[in-house]
DNA sequence: TTTCATTGTGTCGATATGACGCAAAGATAA
DNA sequence: TTATCTTTGCGTCATATCGACACAATGAAA
């Protein structure tokens, strides 16, 4: 890395979230020779825009393209880069003493978040100062570096209220899925339980969902139906948000 | 302004939104020598958070304290300042010829809403680069700097998607008003009438509201009662959204 | 005193919501 | 092969809310 190709200052952090067994996962890395973890993040080139900057380290972790991404809140407190922190990443080696100051100097970030699909994500890549990447749960997370747990929590917060903007199902879902599937996504996000047949019924209403005349065979139990998404009605509802009428 | 203590290619811009004549008007200022229009805005110092350096954009501007602001967005592509855009303010005298360079470099800024109410601002002050300080209604805008029209445009999608979540009846609108009042904001943000009775009903709703037993005099035609928001339960019920139920 | 636009309140049919019941499906156990 | 048992798909019904109105009261202006 030529650090002088890269604005001073300035970084990228992404949340990357991916739905598995029921429970919202991030993707974090493990630092080398420490007990911390961080959400991959990266530095933004003087030629590049900050949005495609962090489509890029999205790119190198999980190896996706054409993911949804969103900025979603920048976090610029003096503080929120220790006095300590540059050199303590030294003396354990995960960064170069050559790096230090860098480092050290008042760092402001962008926070993305990232919706995609936790099948595709096949070897997650670790970068520079990371031994490993691994999907952790949101319920369980570990020691995290900075204000990483900040972010995060901004950033499921974000999630919850994007729900009924954005296209949230057909980012963490596979292209073909049930509807307990799609129900168990929403509850897990909104962190309550809903009924089912009244799930259903609203979720049909929208008239967004395709019927796949298939099944999913294998599970126990009776066969559900497999839907898909129609991408276009998907879209168009999305605009006005998903809600009920209302007056407003 | 002393450069060496701000921070170099990062700025923050404020859309200062207030509400009159059924109107949502936006502070602009004009700057010197040049039929152009700008949003306030800022550099950031070294030692200060970057919210903190909004607030005082928007104190410098226009003397209000503990006003709703918030980020909404960071504008991050290269080529938002142009190339001769600097050049083209030190031949107009809008800036120092010393300061042609760091106006010259990449710029990356933050946008910002702030929520006043229109009649607390007395006399809003111009900065050193402009020679007037305007109210401008959002539906007749003058030709604006850079990209601000696009920064502007997309603090005003986010206010009305933050529209049940945020303050905005109370920042916007004077301590007692009248339904009509409030009813003429919500039109005006979104863009659509609403029915006068079933307006009164929803918001009456929400239980949000205190009747001050007082009513508007001097209104041609019958007098209106005035209300104030009861600022507890209204920030209770912001925080889980101010829609009607429904199953999310 | 009359006029008239505006405010406050209520009505009513249509629709949506929330809480259920019940039968069909399909793997597993008997 | 048959019975069991959990899950899915579809439907019902009382209640709440929505959307579109009507009508009386108010208060300045004519």
């Amino acid at each position: 890395m030529q650090i002088e190709n890269y604005i001073p200052g300035l970084s990228v952090d992404c949340v990357i979230f991916g739905f598995h067994e029921n429970e919202l996962r991030i993707l974090l890395l493990k630092l080398k020779n420490l007990n911390k973890w961080a959400l991959p993040g990266g530095f933004i080139r003087k030629d590049k825009d900050v949005d495609l900057e962090a489509a890029r380290v999205l790119k190198e972790r999980t190896g996706l393209d054409d993911i949804f991404l969103q900025q979603f809140h920048l976090f610029g407190k003096v503080g929120r880069n220790k006095k300590n922190h540059a050199s303590n990443l030294v003396k354990k080696n995960v960064i170069e003493p050559s790096m230090q100051s860098w480092f050290e100097q008042r760092f402001i970030t962008v926070g993305f978040y990232a919706l995609v699909e936790y099948s595709k994500v096949k070897q997650p890549k670790p970068d520079l100062i990371s031994e490993t990447i691994e999907w952790r749960s949101i319920n369980d997370l570990p020691d995290l570096l900075l204000d990483h747990r900040d972010i995060i929590s901004k950033a499921h917060e974000t999630l919850k209220k994007e729900l009924n903007f954005q296209p949230i199902g057909q980012s963490l879902l596979a292209d073909e899925f049930t509807m307990p599937e799609l129900q168990g996504l929403y509850e897990t996000i909104l962190g309550k339980s809903l009924d089912r047949r009244n799930f259903r019924r609203k979720m049909l209403s929208y008239d967004i969902l395709k019927d796949t005349q298939k099944r999913r065979a294998g599970t126990a139990h009776k066969a559900p139906t497999l839907y898909t998404f129609d991408k276009e009605k998907y879209a168009k509802a999305l605009e006005g948000g998903l809600q009920s009428s209302g007056l407003f």
